[in-house]
DNA sequence: TTAGCCTTGATT
DNA sequence: AATCAAGGCTAA
């Protein structure tokens, strides 16, 4: 799973919107661009629906036999190749992991090996066909009214050939919307307060509605969303009056509902989709970069609107992103592998889920540490039954850490934590079941996630040296922020 | 092993 | 009867 971490922790794309807003622009004036769509896998030419989406004719029988004669393949490099039309026999390792990451279901191949008829995917298949008619007839709308950008944009939001997709649909654009896409978004113009704060930010995420709808979730065939839907039920209905300290609740409150996250990221690696093409076809490290970049787009969110860290002015804001960025992003994986995960696979913010067994890293040392280490926290933290109120507490325990230097808040930011650790304290004593050494388990488990995220910069900045990490996003921005301290 | 073409059969 | 996504076959 740790290959994931410093997968997730490292860079994100902004020379890439300028490809996808010419990618749409050839769309455009192609007079039937949805008979030429490219397999997400490799950019080959697809052939239909395969195993929960549309794909080439090699990359379904890839999928086929790789499932039905339960191959296992090792990846010579360091799990980051490159799937095109062209190279895609090189790797099948790469190439597998590529057809997951990108949502081909495992489930999909039956184990019988029954021939034709139908599968549970048929109303899957309906819908994202639905929506690509819809797609095209906003575009051609969008034709007549002289291309306005916009329109057509958000045509293309609403289009996702992701299975993630096909059960909650992202409705709205992403944090780099469209009209903000073309320039380097910096953490100071997300906060608000900030000269560079721009409106079109803000109401990206406030105006966000998401539009999955229920009864699709109910009939959907991922259990992943069925669960997110039981627990965020559970926990916006029980808190008050279970004893849950107030300051709990509150957390609560701040925290971001995971289904939401899923529309959102599912939005955004729809808009990176539209950019690629045959020579332009992401490794499974690019994809998981975009989510990354993503990912610390929401941790912002979330701190900017988030109780007590409003009230601090804005350099102390940035300096305490500036320093626990990581380790959120790396608690943001944890958690979630500890509250819906299940053993040997690692669920992925999409909802989707990759097999641990095949992202075994041996390539890079510190790789294969972070992964070995991680797998161990998140079991500790499995089995001390951390909740989701706990993560939330922790979020905010790490955010809030008095000893970032120069705070000119340092105080406040002291009391906050005070009352936070209180807080922790009083709910992990007043459940049942709870030992008394639990709460200090807890705070061992927080120092190796400390340790964890030193290791994964360390890993990622040797990446950004050698280039590997690209300039202009926050993520290279949170990383020269630390560096140019220490 | 790959990938293009063929056969199958439940659903529409 | 038509559709189309499963699995099967086979030359390269």
């Amino acid at each position: 799973m740790c290959l994931k971490f410093s997968l997730i922790l490292s860079r994100s794309v902004n020379g890439e919107k300028v490809l996808m807003r010419a990618a749409v622009c050839r769309m455009e004036h192609r007079p039937d661009g949805d008979l030429e769509e490219l397999c997400p896998v490799c950019g080959d030419q697809v052939s239909g629906y395969h195993y929960g989406l549309l794909t080439c004719e090699s990359c379904k029988g890839f999928f086929k036999r790789t499932v039905q004669n339960n191959k296992k393949y090792i990846c010579a490099e360091s799990q980051e190749c490159r799937i095109d039309k062209s190279q895609r026999k090189r790797c099948p390792s790469c190439r597998f992991q590529k057809c997951l990451l990108v949502g081909m279901r495992l489930e999909a191949v039956r184990a019988d090996r029954m021939r034709g008829g139908r599968n549970k995917f048929g109303p899957m298949y309906k819908r994202d066909r639905a929506l690509k008619q819809q797609r095209k007839a906003l575009i051609q709308a969008s034709e007549l009214r002289q291309c306005s950008p916009n329109l057509v944009s958000s045509a293309y939001q609403r289009d996702f050939t992701f299975a993630s997709c096909l059960q909650t649909q992202p409705s709205v654009p992403t944090a780099q919307n469209d009209s903000v896409s073309h320039q380097p978004l910096s953490l100071c113009s997300l906060l608000p307060d900030s000269p560079g704060y721009t409106q079109c930010q803000c109401t990206f995420i406030s105006n966000w509605t998401v539009k999955s709808e229920h009864s699709d979730c109910a009939s959907s065939p991922s259990p992943v969303a069925a669960v997110y839907f039981e627990s965020d039920e559970l926990c916006s209905s029980s808190p008050q009056g279970l004893g849950i300290p107030q300051l709990l609740v509150e957390f609560l409150h701040c925290d971001p509902d995971e289904l939401q996250l899923q529309n959102k990221m599912a939005a955004r690696l729809l808009q990176e989709q539209v950019g690629w093409n045959q020579h332009d076809s992401p490794s499974t490290f690019r994809l998981m970069c975009i989510m990354a970049d993503q990912m610390l787009f929401f941790m912002v969110e979330w701190a900017r609107t988030s109780t007590f860290f409003k009230q601090l002015k804005l350099s102390d804001q940035m300096k305490l992103l500036h320093n626990c960025w990581s380790e959120l992003l790396l608690l943001d994986v944890i958690s979630r592998q500890v509250l819906y995960g299940k053993e040997g696979t690692l669920l992925l913010v999409t909802g989707q889920e990759v097999e641990l067994s095949d992202t075994a890293c041996p390539a890079s040392p510190t790789l294969a540490s972070l992964v070995q280490r991680g797998q161990e926290l998140v079991e500790k933290l499995h089995i001390l039954k951390v909740d989701r109120q706990e993560f939330a507490c922790i979020k905010f325990l790490i955010l809030f850490n008095p000893d970032v230097t120069e705070l000119e808040d340092c105080q406040f930011v002291k009391s906050v934590q005070e009352r936070v650790k209180g807080a922790m304290l009083e709910y992990t004593w007043s459940a049942p079941s709870q030992h008394l050494g639990r709460f200090a388990h807890l705070l061992l488990c927080l120092s190796e996630l400390h340790s964890l995220s030193v290791l994964a910069e360390e890993y990622l900045y040797c990446k950004h040296l050698s280039a590997e990490v690209p300039c202009n996003n926050l993520l290279t921005e949170m990383l020269h922020a630390k560096q140019s301290w220490e």
